[in-house]
DNA sequence: CACGATACCTGTAAGC
DNA sequence: TGCTTACAGGTATCGT
């Protein structure tokens, strides 16, 4: 569920209900996810007016009139829930707004995180300073990339997961945007050319902007408690589709293992 | 430092 | 039906 275009889609439903709102009630329902919940957390929120939201690769960022935000990441199987009918045990964070809004931050596997940062200093928060480009930003070039993979022997596909490379792909979207730019995903990333460079850029690009454009027409599906996303994923070439026909050549798409990831591809388009 | 392997945690689906 | 195994959208950390 959260790469970037399911964090912003995330971050854009929640907007909705809590730009301006102020957060009347903040109740923990456990401790900690894959960290402990921050100090003070409950308390630094309860009673604070939401300023705006925003994203920084996969994370989600709610901001308050307190100077802090509250950066959200939610792993492999976190979501917010809005207007939950009910509060089930994966629920581990749950807000309610001055105007009766409930939202639960629901994550069972709990590799999700919450920080509450200053404001002024998120960018210089270590976390977010390590990070690459956004790969939807001006920043994130075939230049970009030619400097970050010189010299580089690990796959291609490894290092567009490597969120120090570019924030916010995940396994999903780097194998879309392989296949779109016909690269191989096993292919050293230093090996990848200059050409092949050029056709990888506007691929994530423009596969990221059609996966939130997608989310983006389905919002009212986080108003369901129990609603799975999966707009775009009728429109997947190769994820999830071993021994499909290619979309474009018709050959049977591979499943590979990298660095104990599945990865699908096409060994014909994909060179 | 670069790189590969492993750990973290829970749920679900497939195989026997 | 029950048990076991494989796998799942991510990231931090530990060897080599």
């Amino acid at each position: 569920m959260p790469e970037l275009p399911e964090v912003e889609t995330t971050v854009r439903g929640l907007a909705r209900y809590l730009d301006g709102a102020r957060l009347a009630r903040v109740t923990l329902h456990r401790g900690d996810l894959r960290r402990p919940f921050p100090e003070g957390l409950v308390q630094n929120l309860t009673g604070a007016e939401v300023t705006g939201l925003g994203r920084r690769a996969k994370y989600g960022l709610i901001h308050t009139n307190r100077g802090q935000t509250m950066v959200f990441h939610l792993g492999m199987s976190g979501r917010w829930r809005i207007e939950p009918n009910e509060i089930g045990k994966h629920d581990h964070l749950v807000i309610e707004t001055g105007s009766g809004h409930q939202f639960s931050l629901c994550d069972p596997r709990r590799f999700g995180s919450v920080d509450l940062i200053d404001t002024a200093t998120l960018d210089l928060w270590p976390t977010f300073a390590a990070l690459g480009p956004e790969p939807l930003g001006a920043d994130f070039s075939p230049a970009h990339l030619k400097t970050a993979l010189t010299g580089r022997s690990a796959a291609i596909k490894l290092m567009l997961l490597d969120q120090r490379i570019v924030a916010g792909l995940g396994n999903i979207y780097v194998c879309e945007a392989l296949f779109r730019a016909g690269i191989d995903p096993r292919k050293a990333a230093g090996q990848v050319t200059r050409p092949a460079l050029g056709r990888l850029v506007p691929a994530i690009k423009e596969v990221l902007a059609e996966a939130i454009e997608a989310g983006g027409s389905s919002l009212r599906d986080y108003a369901q408690p129990d609603g799975q996303l999966g707009y775009f994923s009728k429109r997947f070439d190769v994820y999830d589709r071993a021994g499909q026909p290619c979309t474009r050549c018709a050959a049977p798409i591979q499943r590979i293992v990298q660095g104990g990831r599945s990865t699908w591809s096409c060994a014909k388009c994909q060179k």
